[in-house]
DNA sequence: ACCTGAACACCGTTCAAGT
DNA sequence: ACCTGAACACCGTTCAAGT
């Protein structure tokens, strides 16, 4: 036998930190708690993260990772009507939202300098969005136009998740309506492009 | 003299909180450094609001408020173009947000239940927003667009407070085809309606 | 080489005792 | 009637000592 091999994992401790995180919030996520729940004590995690922080920034890491599965999977591809991907995205991301609340309001929270999860992850994420706006408005605006997609996605479920929508009427009609009015306004800011479109 | 008037106030700890909030992060807003920084000891603050809690949603609340002026002062009124009127109130929320961004993260921010601002609060504040959308899309669809405004405000400026746009490209461009696409997309969305627009 | 109990600083909160 | 020090439970983190 080699002395001691670990008896956790990052991986379990990310996992179970999410599970606490969705269940009963951020403030939840103590690492004792944390610990408990991987069968060790508090002590023992810092063999596996640096400190809470870290935790919590792992924590976003895997969420934004999870997103990056869930939009690839609800992407038809680059055949596909633009306007029917935009939708497939959105909703797929409202889905992931409806399910990990606390996950998708926390991808974009400001955790502190150097918390934030690696580029890489956020730009594979961001990727079919990229793709599905540059079908929407050319490539020299696809960037610009994902983040306005993004901003809207992830505004709108945070804003549900938080029950921020206490004003009456459905949310569903609202979400729809945010799609149906990006699709087409999108769509109408190519038309406006002042410079060559390249494809 | 009375025995022991309040050294204090509500007023002055709820924006001693919330400057604290902007200068060094909702983690730093405790009760320790709250009282300290209105002369008086963390015990207190219990005269005045009930837990730490209260105090972050009283925050939320006084954020909640400013917004709610800085959008009525920014809107030019019913008279005006209604695109210019989304212009004008998108440009004012999103100067709001960069002066304070984690007052601006707040606002929306899940703080569990019975934490959230009074509902007439976000009603004041939303007042313009639903104005100007009911102008776009007319009366029947003006909440649901109102949300959509919202979202895509609060989520662009909570990513750009939170420093996620990382792929580079001009983060005002991206706000500005916002706007443009928003604009446009309602408009064509009035049309679109199926029943009478009423007004 | 990882895990643990003990320890420390810090935080939220309560409360009896001051004025 | 508000303010305070003292106290308590809890939390993040470190570390020497186990195995």
């Amino acid at each position: 036998m080699s002395p001691a091999p670990s008896r956790t994992s990052r991986t379990a401790i990310v996992a179970a930190g999410r599970a606490l995180l969705e269940e009963e919030g951020l403030d939840a996520v103590t690492m004792a708690t944390v610990a408990s729940r991987v069968g060790v004590r508090a002590p023992s995690l810092y063999k596996h993260v640096r400190d809470r922080a870290a935790l919590v920034a792992a924590i976003a890491t895997d969420a934004g990772e999870e997103v990056g599965q869930v939009l690839a999977a609800a992407d038809p591809g680059a055949g596909s009507d633009p306007a029917a991907r935009l939708d497939g995205l959105a909703r797929a991301f409202r889905t992931f939202a409806r399910r990990s609340p606390r996950s998708a309001a926390l991808l974009f929270l400001d955790l502190g300098p150097g918390a934030a999860a690696p580029v890489e992850v956020g730009a594979r994420a961001a990727r079919p969005v990229v793709e599905v706006a540059a079908a929407l408005v050319g490539q020299d605006r696809a960037l610009a136009a994902a983040r306005v997609l993004t901003a809207f996605a992830y505004g709108f479920t945070s804003m549900e998740g938080a029950g921020a929508f206490r004003l009456g009427g459905s949310v569903d009609v609202s979400f729809d309506l945010g799609i149906a009015t990006l699709a087409e306004g999108l769509r109408a800011a190519r038309q406006t492009a002042a410079t060559g479109e390249g494809g």
